[in-house]
DNA sequence: TGAAATGTTGGGGCG
DNA sequence: ACGCCCCAACATTTC
């Protein structure tokens, strides 16, 4: 029985894993192999939040892999490299992996996929990310879209004839006798023990992996689909289906997410399925986007803005910002539950968003890399998506002078303050109908929370004019 | 997937 | 009864 080597990346499941089954579609016998090659990812490998999260996704996979009779072979180091040291160890025919869309990424792919069919091998790249791949979705004039609104038109007719998603294996043959697994921890993903264990507290909000992923969808399908247009605004009613690290690591199928979805509407049709369908749309757009623009990472999509002043970050009022010390509770209140939990609800992310690139005025590439450190759920296309649609320089982004008005959002999207008082215990005593602009009353927040910065950092009327200004100058 | 300024309208108090 | 003013409520425009 030939061997091949299954390549693990950004696909950390066994069910609809197209790879995955092509190997054992073709007869072969499938190695699993994970590789951790940071150098790969360019100027955006894994910040902090994502690697305690691969450690556990990897050890998830390792056990389903287990479980089967396989496993998963771990390394390090460079990836053509390490393939290479794996074919000639295990005699493998072929390669099988699923395709990633980081412009880097692809990049190193491009010179693997060459450098391995040069010595013979088979090689074949598969879609386990994505409904349509960038380059299948084109407008009527041939080139990539820019505005979501006519990109979702196109895409969300062509759902109904996706194809049935795979099923998972339920055996899988033994790992050859020549190579050995190499244990997780040589991957040194996990900050070393001798750190402080700031992530510790993930566990309670997470658990990685393909099970949970699936259970947490399933449950999010049954309870979280009706009124999900309504009440995904409002960050403390814990209605996101909250899968996004799921879906960044791949433990979860977005395919399967779709058809599953659109099964239960054929029963009973709603908008939350709709809209929830056009969140997944949006994911499909900002990977449209990273691959056509590979640049947006790092660069304006919209050129217009190149010119803009943005301000010299002073690092006392960068990290007010990160810490959650900004004197905003709704911004204060985001930024501590992404420190705490590694994930900030959508709502929350736009006003936080908002006030480093309008208020602070800030580069939104600021915001962009401290997201990339604390979110478990960083994801480049999506986290570069985000930051340029908040900061007016994107595609189809919100207008420059769309400045949120962060004590407006929370007295609209929080009404009874549960969500600021969950991750901002100092404010609890403070009244509901001052906790929004809490500096308007300077003597119930010096009785009621003394270590509160008693001012924001920032006049919010004087930074929203300013910002507005340096706008129309760079028009 | 805004906010603030400006404009319009209509009900009610009041001389 | 009438005109006038005030202002809340809503609509439109501007940034």
């Amino acid at each position: 029985m030939n061997l091949a080597l299954v390549w693990f990346r950004r696909d950390l499941r066994l069910s609809d894993n197209p790879a995955l089954t092509a190997a054992l579609a073709q007869g072969f016998r499938p190695v699993p192999v994970y590789i951790h090659a940071p150098v790969d990812e360019g100027d955006w490998p894994a910040g902090a939040a994502s690697r305690v999260w691969l450690a556990g996704s990897l050890t998830a996979l390792a056990a389903d892999l287990d479980a089967r009779g396989s496993g998963l072979v771990l390394r390090q180091g460079d990836t053509l490299t390490e393939l290479l040291n794996l074919i000639d160890a295990t005699g493998a025919r072929a390669l099988f992996w699923n395709r990633r869309y980081e412009p880097a990424v692809a990049r190193a792919d491009a010179r693997i996929e060459a450098a391995l069919r040069a010595r013979g091998l088979h090689v074949e790249p598969h879609n386990a990310a994505l409904l349509a791949e960038p380059w299948t979705v084109a407008t009527g004039a041939g080139g990539p879209y820019r505005v979501f609104t006519p990109f979702w038109r196109a895409m969300r007719q062509r759902l109904a004839d996706l194809a049935a998603p795979l099923p998972a294996p339920t055996r899988l043959p033994a790992l050859p006798d020549t190579v050995d697994v190499q244990p997780l921890a040589a991957l040194g993903l996990e900050p070393p023990p001798h750190e402080p264990r700031w992530h510790a507290g993930f566990r309670h909000f997470w658990t990685p992996g393909e099970d949970s992923a699936w259970a947490r969808f399933q449950v999010f399908l049954e309870h979280g689909l009706d009124g999900y247009a309504e009440s995904r605004d409002f960050p403390d009613r814990d209605s996101s289906s909250r899968l996004s690290p799921h879906l960044h690591f791949g433990e979860i199928s977005v395919r399967r997410m779709v058809a599953a979805v659109l099964a239960r509407d054929s029963v009973m049709a709603g908008q939350g399925s709709e809209r929830f369908l056009a969140e997944l749309g949006w994911r499909e757009f900002s990977y449209h986007l990273l691959h056509h623009f590979p640049d947006t990472p790092e660069t304006n999509l919209n050129p217009r803005f190149d010119g803009f002043p943005w301000a010299e970050p002073e690092p006392a009022r960068l990290r007010a910002w990160q810490t959650g010390r900004t004197g905003v509770p709704i911004v204060d209140a985001g930024m501590r539950q992404l420190w705490a939990s590694g994930w900030m609800h959508n709502r929350v992310r736009m006003i936080v968003a908002s006030f480093l690139c309008k208020n602070l005025r800030y580069h939104w590439l600021h915001g962009a890399r401290w997201f990339w450190d604390t979110l478990v759920d960083a994801d480049l296309a999506n986290n570069t998506q985000g930051w340029q649609w908040s900061a007016g320089t994107g595609a189809d982004a919100a207008p420059y002078f769309r400045v949120f008005n962060p004590a407006l959002q929370a007295a609209r999207f929080d009404p009874d303050g549960a969500y600021i008082r969950r991750w901002l215990p100092e404010l609890a005593s403070v009244p509901t109908r001052h906790l929004a602009e809490p500096w308007q009353r300077p003597d119930l927040l010096a009785r009621h929370a003394p270590d509160y910065p008693q001012q924001p950092i920032v006049d919010l009327k004087a930074s929203r004019d300013a910002a507005l200004a340096a706008y129309a100058g760079c028009r």
